[in-house]
DNA sequence: TAGATTGTTAATCGATTAACAATC
DNA sequence: TAGATTGTTAATCGATTAACAATC
């Protein structure tokens, strides 16, 4: 690959497929030694070629006839999406669904390292959800400036997630991963991921009428409904 | 807009951001008769062409000048996303991940209507939360054929993840919003929308890492990091 | 060797951006 | 009216797809 190219960031759809590679590629390390553009492909539903392509990003160089080496190929790609060593964070808001990813597997394998929750509730607080410890919310400025985490999960209520985002920056955060359905009001040197479940359900009612319009017509002609 | 679009698929790209748009607006409907696709890309950070463009999808006319109704660009969005009237929905897997999507604000607003949950846990079958029942796993598959239910939710575990698919596409299923990490095996007419935290993950780790290896760059020349 | 698979270079496609006349 | 904002048409940009020589 062009060194030149090291310093462009990764496509965004590129970027998208990488971490569904990785996780294919990761169950196949036991098994396999190479893995091919193709087997790639055919497993997950993508081009080939599309594949061979998004491979070049991370750099890595395949063998013709041969394929790649998963272990090579699961490195190159944690290595390009930074998940070799992992970030540490906090999470603000112990409610259901920050509990839900406090009790996902693997974040620590994916670059994100939780190290501790943060709540207002008395009842939650001094308490363990999945191994991590509740903490108080006024300690919350005070650790992220000593400890310097950078990475803020929010998983407060959408009334609050702005003012929450506001201490977060002015504590030093650099990035805040927001679950709250709003958008977050922050300077621009800081990195703001939002987590919109809505985005993911326009996408589902789209495709789901598009299929069931298919299917009626297909059903009109007497055939089965087959994308 | 040419009316023989109206059966193109909605780009992927406007698709995402149409949700967005949608949020600003219902928050504006009080405030504003009005709203130009200026003020709505200034407000959510979209190039105002862009938002036009997007607009154009949902065969709404604009005036010039003037801007778009408020009104008839909610009802307009809605009624492309097909959000007008929800799709009944059933959750399988009432953990707390599956807690926090019953509880999740407007999901009823949002094209999706989650009727019940089920489970096998015994000691939460037949509680209610969030105001959903939570019913015991072996009725699904005959509540499903009966009320002709489309779509499922599975917030199970990933091991059970693929089974529970193939009950809900055998009992009549149309389409899957899976949040489990496995890419599910379903025949080709069942739409499978996935939501990957993953994927998210991978957009936040590059942006903090371009973000701190370009506030590093400025801070070296003496700037302030401004993206 | 022959065939599979890579990396490279070019063609296609579609989304974004730009330019501008129409118009309230 | 003049200026803001739309819809339309064209130009640009980047991602996907195709073609093919290199090679293990």
């Amino acid at each position: 690959m062009d060194p030149a190219l090291d310093f462009r960031p990764i496509p965004e759809p590129t970027l998208r497929r990488l971490p569904r590679y990785l996780h294919l590629l990761r169950s196949l390390e036991s098994e396999r030694e190479t893995v091919s553009s193709t087997y790639i492909g055919k497993e997950l539903g993508f081009d080939a070629i599309q594949v061979r392509k998004d491979i070049e990003h991370t750099g890595l160089i395949g063998r013709p006839k041969v394929g790649y080496t998963v272990q090579a190929l699961v490195q190159a790609i944690e290595q390009t999406l930074g998940w070799n060593d992992p970030r540490r964070a906090f999470l603000i808001g112990a409610g259901s669904l920050g509990t839900a990813l406090l009790g996902y597997p693997r974040f620590a394998e994916s670059g994100l390292d939780i190290v501790a929750a943060f709540d207002t509730d008395e009842s939650k607080i001094g308490t363990t959800i999945h191994g991590k410890v509740v903490l108080p919310l006024e300690k919350f400025d005070g650790l992220v400036k000593r400890m310097h985490v950078l990475v803020g999960i929010l998983t407060v209520p959408a009334e609050q997630a702005q003012a929450i985002a506001e201490r977060a920056v002015l504590a030093g955060m650099a990035a805040i991963w927001n679950f709250a359905p709003v958008t977050l009001r922050v300077p621009s040197h800081v990195v703001v991921q939002n987590e919109d479940l809505y985005i993911g359900l326009a996408a589902l009612s789209q495709k789901l009428s598009l299929q069931l319009r298919q299917g009626a017509l297909h059903e009109k002609e007497g055939h089965d409904a087959v994308r």
